[in-house]
DNA sequence: AGGCGATCCTGAGGGC
DNA sequence: TGCCCTCAGGATCGCC
């Protein structure tokens, strides 16, 4: 499922096909997924229909699509989400496709756009200026690649509950899910039951140095490889290898090779060593 | 008020 | 080989 790093490569490959480009029509297939910010313009005129995109814009798992009229395309891709250009796979081959668009370059190129979401817990919305997508993240904490031991340490250092449920609150900090609450944890050497307000600040900047330094080496390398996430063009991750306990429980810890301990934190399967973890 | 649990949804993958 | 069951996950809502 996509996190933090999946949603900036993808961001970072759209650039490409879709800036600069005139959104020549728009639709929505399901209009269940799709939160208007405007109620009672037309779904394609929502989606973009007739502007041109000038920018991106993405906080932790969000992207956004901007125009220079102030019409806004956010979106969600949740846990099986997807943002496909000029799929491969022949018009009606491709099941969930909730949302279509097609864009006309300077040049002459046109490019094909699918939200595709098999499951659903992703979305969109859709605002008629700017300004409402910042109040849309207003109630999102900072973005995990920019994250600061004080904001944690402010934030979350009085607090009782574990340190793996903070890391999953969009609230506190944007990006970070599962998978890389799990490694940062690990390599910050911290157990994920500990309790916010057993944390010093030392801890609080060594957890938030961790997170920023895992997430953009995760970036660089294009994001996890997990069944759902494709890029912009159509490639899988490639940082799967690099997980050292997501997905390892009751395997060798690689630091220490103690068994790797498994417990449901927060309705998530949390992995984590005894020894390397305090 | 904070923390926890249920819920949504579909497909991958394991077991028989 | 094929079917069925379990599990995975983000965010929101309701309950204690």
């Amino acid at each position: 499922m996509p996190e933090l790093p999946e949603v900036e490569h993808l961001r970072r490959s759209l650039g490409p096909h879709i800036l600069g480009a005139r959104v020549t029509s728009a639709a929505l297939h399901r209009p269940d997924i799709c939160t208007h910010a405007a109620p009672g313009t037309p779904a394609s005129r929502a989606l973009l229909a007739g502007e041109c995109i000038s920018a991106t814009r993405r906080l932790g798992k969000q992207l956004a699509i901007m125009t220079p009229s102030g019409r806004t395309l956010c979106i969600h891709l949740g846990m099986s989400g997807q943002l496909l250009v000029n799929p491969r796979t022949p018009a009606g081959g491709l099941t969930h496709v909730h949302a279509s668009w097609e864009l006309a370059h300077p040049s002459g190129t046109v490019v094909r756009l699918l939200f595709r979401d098999p499951r659903r817990f992703g979305g969109l919305w859709t605002f008629p200026r700017a300004d409402l997508l910042d109040a849309h993240w207003a109630h999102i904490g900072p973005d995990a690649l920019a994250i600061t031991g004080e904001h944690l340490h402010r934030h979350e250092g009085a607090r009782a509950r574990p340190i793996k449920s903070a890391l999953l609150d969009q609230a506190l900090l944007a990006g970070v899910g599962n998978i890389y609450a799990d490694e940062a944890l690990f390599r910050a050497g911290l157990a994920p039951q500990r309790s916010g307000r057993t944390l010093t600040p030392d801890n609080w900047h060594a957890l938030a140095a961790t997170l920023r330094t895992l997430l953009a080496e995760a970036v660089e390398a294009g994001g996890t490889t997990l069944r759902d996430y494709r890029d912009a063009d159509g490639r899988t991750g490639n940082a799967g290898a690099a997980h050292a306990v997501y997905g390892r429980a009751g395997h060798p810890c690689l630091r220490c090779g103690t068994t790797l301990e498994t417990a449901m934190i927060s309705q998530r399967t949390t992995v984590w060593c005894q020894q390397c973890q305090r």
